[in-house]
DNA sequence: TTTTAAGCGAGACGGTACGTCATGTCTTGCT
DNA sequence: AGCAAGACATGACGTACCGTCTCGCTTAAAA
């Protein structure tokens, strides 16, 4: 499996590609995106892109990384309602933008028949932030706006369950209104 | 666009294409199927597949919609909270199972990047479900198990956005106390 | 090995493939011609090309052919010596000419390391062309030009040896008086 | 076009790389060495063999001509059809064997596409070859063995025409008899 | 009952993208 | 400065499917 050396890479061309992946999945939707379109609008050879990454998924994956990070933070404002229609709606805006939208779906819709992509996108995309989504919700519990019997797992598949659910089956997105009657539904039982 | 004449069309070559599609996404997943996979296994011209369905996406939902509606019928025993155990249990089921599992994750994934494909899941598949799920909480809300007030769509979302959600993005299938708890807890506001 | 069905071919591809083969060896040599540009030229896709042949040398060597057998007839006019000096004259030309030398000389670098293409070379031009001059050597034995026992097979080695050994190995071209010398000094023998 | 300096040239990597390449040539054929195989084979950077040598084909060509200086000297024991026979002989074997066949008719075949080649093939191995036999010939004219007025040009060209115009032209190599036949008929009108 | 036009199997076709290979250039340390 | 190692842009390879398109053949509706 001759690894290549990590030490030797381009970091031009390593950005250039995730630029050019990101641009390319906006411009005409992730299904249309190609690797050799990729290589072309990066100016790099295909070559170059196999070497580093086994599928045009994974490459969006590592793009899509790098961006979520640094767009969706979860906020900690001390109210909790607040920070979770915050964070929900900043979730919708992330699956609605042209930018980010087509690209997260695409790739989860990828990872369906995909294992190994399904694998990196759960370690590296999803349980990073299920884990900050937690950590605010134990942070709520420590402040008394959450019963310590809270089943925090629960309600984090209860928010965002049902956001994915409309979103992937076509279901449309949630209005505003309908979000909050969610939020508070959830948070019902252990307020 | 000269529709072909329905009247005309061979059944045998009709059922041999849905068996043969369903019968190589169990075996390869769907991903791996391709037109001509199935037009060679149905012993069937490619001509015969387009003339009758646009994409390969439309042949499976069209196999998967004759599957889905023998299967999972929504029980009424008048037990609700029983009755929802055994038909979330059944959605599980139904993902899980190699035969309709990948068919129908498979069919998801490419409707997130095929409008039309999309429109024909939802509104022969999706909706036609949620419909029934529906029915049988308002006619749990007509015996009294289930508050006057109670959000019926929001309860829908509440109970499958979440097992579509792990499906989805590989968080792992509900294990049956989880998906009791689910269930418990999104009923608890209008019992 | 499942061959195609040769009855359902397209003449207009494949006459395409063999002009554009030759004009492509023609405008740039036999070695910058690739199979890719063959399809380009010919408007036609890469795997009608394989479909056909095995490598693109099979497609010169069969476009050769057609041109070989219309241009380069041995001449009969009853002089030995004349239709000699007409007929090797005209392999020289044929070997010289843009449009056929470049693709027979590189057609026959190709055979050294493809054995296949090599017995098709043999059979398809080299040895029917052998075999005409033959027919040509022992018409003029009938008419007394040449001895009976003059050794035919030695006589075309020793008339196309030199002017081959020349060309391939670049030590340029017989002037005709060194043909005419060639012809008398082979001839000399048995007339 | 900074030649690089010679003086400080790796001995041990130029004759690696020699060695390397007709290894291969001899293994797997001249058509199927590349210049990356070489590299590895001689534990040398590709950088070392471009800074050296245009092209592989100019590493066969130096190393075939190191092989060549050394296996066929052309004999003169005084009996001129002796030393033909002998001589042809070892052209013969030298064309046959797998070390120096493959690599030599490889070698003529990447000189039909490679002009730069060519020249330094004819000038480097088959001007020198050529001067000697017609040495040899030479010397026989002095000792009384061949006419004063015999075309030794032509000679050469109906003796080794005919020996690489059966072999590049895949007509089977000479028998033993048939050379000798060659060898009389050539040097009959002269002798 | 015959005609006849549609569906049908087979599969060749022009395309697009795939993932791989070799080319010749280049950069980075090591000697 | 030469060198081993190997990343890089380029471009062709041969393959897989796509969706369209003839071909004859069979087959069921209309005549």
């Amino acid at each position: 499996m001759m690894a290549p050396n990590a030490q030797r890479r381009s970091e031009k061309s390593h950005q250039a590609i995730l630029a050019a992946a990101m641009d390319l999945s906006a411009e005409r939707g992730y299904g249309n995106v190609t690797v050799e379109a990729i290589a072309a609008r990066a100016g790099v050879s295909k070559k170059t892109i196999y070497r580093w990454w086994p599928t045009k998924g994974a490459v969006i994956l590592e793009a899509l990384g790098e961006l979520a990070q640094t767009t969706t933070t979860f906020p900690d404002t001390g109210d909790l309602v607040a920070d979770l229609r915050t964070q929900t709606a900043a979730v919708l805006d992330f699956l609605a933008s042209p930018r980010t939208g087509s690209a997260y779906l695409g790739l989860i819709a990828e990872t369906q028949h995909d294992e190994a992509l399904a694998r990196d996108l759960v370690e590296q995309l999803i349980k990073p932030r299920v884990a900050v989504a937690t950590d605010r919700l134990r942070s709520a519990q420590r402040q008394g706006q959450l019963s310590a019997e809270a089943d925090l797992e629960l309600i984090v598949e209860l928010l965002y369950g049902p956001i994915y659910y409309r979103r992937l089956l076509h279901l449309g997105p949630h209005a505003d209104d309908r979000l909050h009657a969610l939020i508070d539904h959830v948070l019902s039982q252990w307020r």
